[in-house]
DNA sequence: CGATCGCTTGATTCCGATCAACAGGAGTGG
DNA sequence: CCACTCCTGTTGATCGGAATCAAGCGATCG
């Protein structure tokens, strides 16, 4: 082991300074979903291209929903070596914290635009209305269930089974179908599936000699054989 | 990779057929800590070593606390691979889902009493008390918290460096000082940390060489050097 | 007492990491 | 436009850490 990887990759170490300041919050409201609510509490902030949102240990202030671009979180040992924890595509929410500490680092893949909404409100409104309470639980639990499904990836699985999982969740939050496209490199894919980017590669393209998938280009891949992928996913 | 290693391992399929009837709500009781309102809600189970508690895929009725003995929770793939998710010993909670789907299995590790709640008691209690609705909240957030730290162990660190966060990890919880008794076996260390029983039985030996650890017997390990494994614990 | 179980230790194998080279773009500046 | 560099990704050769295969030991139990 001991991949000193992430050692030398350009981590720039600017957070969230001056952040947005929250509207009124909608107090005697009826029920309304998490999702909807945000809108109306929340403002949208540009993040560049592996800028970081917040770090891990940081006190959190805030909730996030990614508007445009993608988001990867992430944990770091001494040496560098990194595990990514969750990738967040538009739409998605990250950052929120029940005892407000983050966990983990947040950063940018792409230049993006995120949503940001003062946690100190959402929790507020949790306390007086009980639907928002529970979705903000059922966030939580949904970060959770995929964290177990990634644990056993890491812990139990081969590469080969490490990728099909990873190509059958990506595709299954993108929605186009048979064709994924990438926001993340080979190294944050490495990151997640506790691989190196040459196993990765290599992986890739034995998947595509296999012709369960095709690589029109490096971050475009082709689910051709869902079949195969699912039975390498167990 | 591709350890057979649970496969011809004993797994009885009992699960809980007959549940205890949960007592009546303290619907207008003023704000208590989850811990007691579960004592006042719940019932006593005994569970002998290995007996199924609850599957993965079954719907999640109850909730849980160990009385005494331990718990582990746990995935499959297909061929009998083996992820522990985790350990529940005296005083821990385990077993609450917020969409009512248990994610994973739970078996008893040693013959043990668990107290079981009614999970839809304690939603509808959630949906009349804030503080309530919180502390289920919290609760996911640990487990969350916990599974993070294991991602970060099974994506990336060595044998040494997993025996070294899971003694630290038994030693924090176990709060007698310097010496941990385990209530697992090899196996359940190895599924926990996605190694092998041999790896882990071999690094143990070698800790112990660099007078790190101590084994006075297999179940009970004592920490002789804390700043060694906490170095080793990045 | 023999049998089983949990654990340790040794010998060997193998999958993925490491080391190394190179190819194709993208962006930059002349 | 080309020449240049930087960045990302692929591929080859070799290495190494943990898995696998195998044997044996002590404790528990019927």
């Amino acid at each position: 082991m001991l991949m000193h990887a992430a050692t030398q990759r350009q981590l720039p170490r600017i957070s969230v300074t001056r952040p947005p300041n929250a509207n009124g919050v909608p107090a005697t409201g009826s029920a309304e979903s998490l999702t909807e609510t945000l809108e109306l509490m929340g403002a949208a902030m540009p993040f560049s291209r592996n800028m970081e949102i917040y770090g891990e240990g940081e006190p959190a202030e805030y909730l996030y929903k990614v508007i445009r671009g993608a988001v990867r979180t992430h944990k770091l040992l001494n040496d560098g070596r990194r595990q990514i924890g969750g990738f967040y595509l538009p739409g998605d929410i990250f950052g929120m914290e029940v005892d407000g500490i983050h966990r983990l680092s947040a950063e940018a893949i792409s230049d993006s635009k995120v949503l940001v909404v003062k946690r100190s409100a959402l929790v507020a409104l949790a306390a007086k209305q009980s639907d928002v309470a529970r979705d903000l639980w059922a966030m939580t639990a949904r970060e959770l269930a995929h964290l177990q499904n990634l644990m056993l990836t890491l812990g139990r699985k081969t590469a080969q089974e490490r990728l099909a999982a990873f190509l059958l969740e990506m595709a299954g939050r993108a929605c186009s179908g048979d064709a994924v496209d990438l926001p993340m490199s080979r190294q944050d894919i490495a990151d997640y599936l506790g691989l190196t980017i040459e196993t990765v590669s290599r992986t890739l393209t034995q998947l595509e000699n296999d012709s369960a998938i095709s690589l029109p280009t490096s971050r475009r891949i082709v689910l051709r054989d869902r079949a195969a992928l699912t039975r390498l996913n167990s």
